[in-house]
DNA sequence: CTTGCTGCAAACAGTTTGCAGAACT
DNA sequence: AGTTCTGCAAACTGTTTGCAGCAAG
């Protein structure tokens, strides 16, 4: 698995004549060690711990590279931070964001995602991506 | 419609020892004239418009209250601005985010909010709020 | 050796805040 | 009069960018 992805990036810096570097090893290694919805600056604070110098920029340069090669995509919570979380080929979920704790569950629904498409229909709409967020309690904060 | 949500403001700000003054009078005025999902910024243009001389620190400190009075809710976009849009008691609305002209189709469907409900209940989730953003081009601009 | 990549610091955009004076009650 | 509000400008936060030097090919 994460080898595969370290090869998709390979493949998709080699298509676009980008070089391989230190930091983007390292920083591809981190992103593909961590759980989901990384910020950058998390990101960056633990590339840094094994590889001090390196800097935020290269870090938020990188993560743009990631995206572009579908290994990761933005998730904007509501906390001001931009966050990346693992891209899975062909995989859509959602999210239920406990305001409490800050935890993220995530969740898949085909019929959610079906009504979607209807719906979109309707209006004559083409459909580029979508995100659903559920605010609220998680079962451990809500009492 | 116009007048009921003023004197929902009145009251809220009596009930919080609020003051009345010109500037929230016209910052209210014109947000309850304007249609869905003002940025911070054209707001702002708006009121300076007919009252030069209001500064955008005020705009922001009023938006913040009528979200706290139940007459606005914050809706953050893909744009890196804050928007507002009109709370209407009841409804609950989502939106088709067009990325080629950034315009805003809303659209409420039951069935999704059903789901959401089953979805948070079997994780024992307890709903707040959510938000669904489809994003993708209009039928005017996907051609 | 050529060009892309990096770190740094400065620049940016949107938003928030401290404060002295203005305005509401 | 006593407080709350306001406008201004400065501060802040997250992110982007310009540039000189570094390093990959």
């Amino acid at each position: 698995m994460i080898q595969k992805k370290k090869h998709a990036f390979n493949l998709f810096a080699a298509s676009k004549g980008l070089r391989s570097t230190r930091q983007r090893d390292s920083i591809l290694d981190v992103f593909l060690s961590t759980r989901q919805h990384v910020s950058v600056e998390e990101l960056y604070l633990k590339v840094k711990a094994g590889n001090p110098g390196v800097g935020q920029a290269t870090v938020y340069r990188t993560l743009k590279l990631f995206v572009e090669a579908g290994l990761a995509r933005e998730v904007l919570l509501h906390d001001g931070q931009t966050r990346y979380e693992h891209v899975v080929a062909g995989e859509h979920h959602d999210h239920l964001v406990c305001t409490g704790c800050n935890a993220i569950i995530e969740f898949e629904n085909e019929t959610i995602e079906k009504l979607q498409d209807e719906i979109a229909a309707r209006h004559g709409f083409l459909i580029r991506s979508h995100k659903l967020e559920i605010y609220g309690l998680c079962s451990a904060c809500k009492n």
